[in-house]
DNA sequence: TATTAAATCTGTAATGATTACAAATATGAA
DNA sequence: TTCATATTTGTAATCATTACAGATTTAATA
């Protein structure tokens, strides 16, 4: 999958959010970094390439993002918001080893059909997660 | 259900936990407060009974029982922990609203069926959860 | 009962993620 | 250019949680 800029640009434009350069490039890093980063990291990476990168315009950037759909958040650890540039409904796997946070493709009905209520309450999201230990720490 | 003092004076034994009377406070409020209540709701109640009560006591014994698997810990919210007395996996509701959490009765295969594991990670703890409007919130 | 070591509880300080805020900078129209 | 607006930045404040050390309780032993 080739997501460079110029492709990133068009979809925060097509979502009306004004392409900043410091926007594009958290765009960017979540695109590369699948593996639904902290704020903490994605700022390490950043503060490297752009010198001028605040920590709050990574805070500010992410929840507008999110706000506007394009990013999601993922609140399994308890400690500290990961992000997904995935949007699309699917489950993840948090090891208690190494705290990697993976996602895995599990068949639940909610997650493929669409419901829209469950005892009344009205569905805007549908979240589910195990928790374990990887395949990596099993092996090593 | 009835649960006195005596019913889980028996279960923290069974457990292997030594029932002071600062964990059966915190158990007992757990057992008539099924709303997934936070650290600072538990204190707040508890410390008018018993003045003497450390809001450090209530997070250690918190700590205590979920690693003793007496309580669940929930972190759906992303900003605080929430505790539940009921400890077989069962899925949640979070209003965006009233920041309400309520128990959801939902068929999931993975709940009902020992799964293992999944893309080869051990399998400890399944998570379900939904986001949106409760009931309450969508008539009011 | 008195002694005493271990467990538990308590209050305060420290930590760490996140948010609030105001000043600095960039953008874009007139 | 001028000026209003949006965005970015750095710092201070907030809030949940944890660390820690002293006080208290428990329970075993003499
Ligand atoms: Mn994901
Ligand atoms: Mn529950
Ligand atoms: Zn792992
Ligand atoms: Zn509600």
């Amino acid at each position: 999958m080739i997501t460079n800029m110029k492709h990133i640009k068009n979809e925060l434009e097509q979502k009306g959010i004004k392409p900043t350069y410091q926007r594009l490039c958290v765009m960017e890093y979540l695109h590369e970094h699948l593996v639904h980063p902290t704020v903490e990291m994605i700022y390490d990476e950043l503060v490297d390439r752009v010198p001028t990168m605040s920590k709050t315009t990574v805070y500010n950037t992410l929840k507008l993002l999110s706000g506007k759909g394009v990013v999601n958040e993922i609140t399994i650890t308890g400690t500290e918001v990961r992000y997904d540039i995935n949007c699309q409904s699917h489950h993840h796997f948090l090891c208690k080893k190494c705290g990697k946070i993976y996602d895995v493709d599990v068949t639940c009905p909610f997650v493929n059909m669409d419901h829209k209520e469950v005892s009344g309450h009205e569905i805007q999201e549908i979240h589910g997660y195990f928790k374990g230990v990887c395949k990596g720490c099993l092996t090593s």
